[in-house]
DNA sequence: TGCAATTCGTTGATTATTAAACATATCAAT
DNA sequence: ATTGATATGTTTAATAATCAACGAATTGCA
């Protein structure tokens, strides 16, 4: 973990935050290389020693936000949560970065958010299918993951494009109770 | 005015700002430069490309108010606002800027403050001398300057140690009047 | 369609910042 | 006083960011 100049940290992450900013603003095809630049007060050429354009740029952050919660879920398997109380964690972190995962669904690029989403559940979960169950005696595990998984992103996002309709814990607790009928 | 480098720009703002939040902590004599490199997310060595000293840092920052504040005088002046009025904008801008103004008048820094101030006053004042009028007959037109001049800082320091008891305008109309008086 | 204006992505030369190291100075506690 | 620790101010080579310029691609509009 060679530590990285400061002044790569501090680029990146101002251009970082003003394409969030500037996506409240307008739509993400609509965002200019220079608008960037300017909101982030860096030199043009500075997002290309970066990122190959805005799209790679926008891939970046949702790998991030991507990661952020991967870390959430495996340091909630560490402190022995249960399912529900690790999920709750999941959708307080949705709300607290509401307007960009809004936007990203909301736009042309939520199919590449929702299948990196959808991969990072099935890697988590993987090891939660238990096959000796009696109920999933007659059931493929491959199956199991798949409803599970798809299901848990479509009532994400059915949540966040909806504005948030319940309160974090409330939507964590009945999605939970759900998902345990099935594994 | 040939525009100076992004990268100066910003490291001077970042800074100036974390010495100014720093000195709500802790007093000026006990911050290092290396607590204002950290909190300016900057390396120590940038800091000496720009100030000799953190006490020179200190006078630059005094320095750009004292501008701003004449900058704010010289164009009441252009907009024939009469004296109270311009006098507003005055403690409003030591309003805005109060976690400052009363961390350096509290300090052992206050009289650099204090002298470059009141030179800002003597300067901006000595066209608003009248020495025609038939008060001011018998007065050498030094002694109403220096006599006003230092009254209106006292009033300006006592208002900001004190905490600002008053609202701005208020103390703005009352050292109006008691200025008219005398000029 | 055709023209003008942006925007893009890249380039090269220059500059500011960086990390690390250094000797010196200040300071506290023993 | 002596020591250990921390702060200062300076230097070095390496490097990231800057600005200005460029042709090419896109867009917007007449």
């Amino acid at each position: 973990m060679s530590k990285v100049d400061r002044r790569i940290t501090k680029s990146q992450e101002a251009i970082k935050k003003a394409v969030i900013e500037l996506m409240s603003d307008k739509n993400f095809d609509d965002i200019t290389i220079q608008d960037i630049a300017d909101r982030a007060n860096v030199n043009r050429g500075t997002i290309y020693l970066h990122y190959l354009d805005k799209f790679d740029l926008l891939d970046k952050i949702i790998e991030e936000h991507i990661n952020e919660l991967r870390v959430m879920c495996e340091s909630a398997a560490e402190m022995d949560l249960d399912f529900i109380e690790s999920n709750v964690g999941w959708f307080e972190y949705f709300e607290r970065n509401y307007s960009f995962f809004s936007t990203v669904l909301a736009s042309s690029k939520a199919s590449s958010f929702r299948s990196r989403f959808q991969e990072l559940l099935i890697e988590e979960m993987r090891n939660d299918i238990d096959t000796t169950k009696v109920i999933n005696r007659e059931l493929n595990e491959e199956v199991i993951l798949q409803f599970i998984v798809t299901s848990f992103v479509g009532i994400v996002e059915w949540w966040i494009t909806k504005g948030m309709p319940y309160p974090p814990r409330v939507i964590a607790v009945q999605l939970g109770i759900l998902i345990d009928r099935s594994l």
